[in-house]
DNA sequence: ATAATAAGTTAGATTATTATAACAAATTTA
DNA sequence: TAAATTTGTTATAATAATCTAACTTATTAT
């Protein structure tokens, strides 16, 4: 069992692997707002357990085992997050920083309740998918708006941010999971893409289509 | 905002606190399961902190400020507590444990969020009250079972231990808080009640009956 | 009222998590 | 490629929470 600092470590390192799985010291320690030793040394030790690869000047890469306790962490937090906003009523944006404090708990019942009183949800409030109880995730095969081609239709499924004022941006302008656009065309001079909903015209800049996890229909 | 340690000491010292408000290191280590040094140290630490009162070889004691807080986080361990019960299905002995770390969670809006599902809940699911917001403790008029007289008819309305063991044993002999019995006889020689329940009539040890807290109805 | 026991304290260490300073290795840039 | 910059490492230290050993003060019992 982890403690709930090398469960933060585990988890960013989880966010930060990309394709090739390689994640430096730097942005580690960037992303969980530590000095560079401090993670290096916490390195070592997540390095002692198993859970990640580690060689002097070598990038990180977490093992087969880091990786499945970073899915079983994420999926105590998407489960809260799903639960806060479909049992208690809270926005979207309102369940990060819970969740952030939720998925330390240590209690098998309770996560497994809050599943079974969801019937068994398969993603969280933001489309990103829950992994199940071995720590297996669900391959999403989702398309960023700005990288589809203008004509076809898609559906809203997921984001890959997650960020407040993102969620209170997409809040403004009727964004939902869910919702059904169809593209129009794309900005050449600013990346922006034009999409239709509802037959009315949208426009959204760059930084938010490519934020715009879609499933193209029909 | 008192660190998850020291919250669990100063849930100890209010637990601890009788009558007189005195508690002894001995006591408070022995409840914490740690050393007497380490609970001397951290009461050194409470005292800078204004939450106990506290002079070399002098028992302690909790401010106002240190009660208030105590309370506080009481008060998230038995919305959640009832919460558990109510909203998410647990046993009343399933729930201790999850409180244990829930209370922990520094959001008041979840918690604020609970008690407005719940519809502002007095007492949690062991009868304890719930402080309000501001850390006041309604005072309950409990009795304990073996101090009625003979005669009298009660309400079973909270339990002075909340044990996983008692807690089983008060269900596996039907005893739920809201149970209506009449004290029907006390034994001078081993301390047991004899109670009726529906013309029933049941016999609870002394270790038993001190632990029910009725109130006395008609 | 002493002696025995219990309670409380100090001193000194340990582990986890963090930091800064100083330096080494790797990468980027000119 | 040499210089500049970034990245990574080591050494050292600090804080929180814990411990054991040794000692002192209080309380209890005879």
């Amino acid at each position: 069992m982890p403690t709930s600092t090398e469960e933060n470590y585990l988890k960013a390192l989880f966010h930060l692997s990309g394709e090739s799985g390689k994640v430096s010291i730097s942005k580690l320690s960037k992303a969980l707002e530590v000095s560079k030793p401090t993670a290096n040394s916490m390195m070592k030790n997540l390095k002692a357990q198993g859970m990640v690869t580690y060689e002097k000047y070598k990038p990180l890469v977490l093992t087969v085992k880091g990786k499945k306790a970073a899915a079983l962490i994420l999926r105590k937090h998407r489960l809260t997050e799903m639960y806060l906003v479909e049992k208690m009523g809270f926005g979207w944006e309102e369940v990060h920083e819970i969740a952030e404090q939720v998925e330390h708990i240590e209690s098998p019942i309770f996560f497994d309740r809050m599943d079974e009183l969801m019937n068994y949800p398969t993603v969280d409030p933001h489309g990103s998918p829950i992994p199940d109880k071995e720590g297996n995730i669900e391959a999403q095969g989702y398309k960023r708006l700005n990288e589809c081609r203008p004509g076809v239709e898609v559906v809203l499924s997921a984001l890959s941010g997650t960020s407040k004022e993102f969620l209170e941006f997409l809040d403004s302008r009727g964004l939902a999971l869910g919702t059904r656009m169809k593209v129009e065309s794309m900005s050449a001079f600013d990346g922006s893409v034009m999409v239709s909903i509802d037959d009315k015209n949208e426009s959204l800049s760059a930084k938010v289509s490519e934020r715009l996890l879609v499933n193209e229909v029909l």
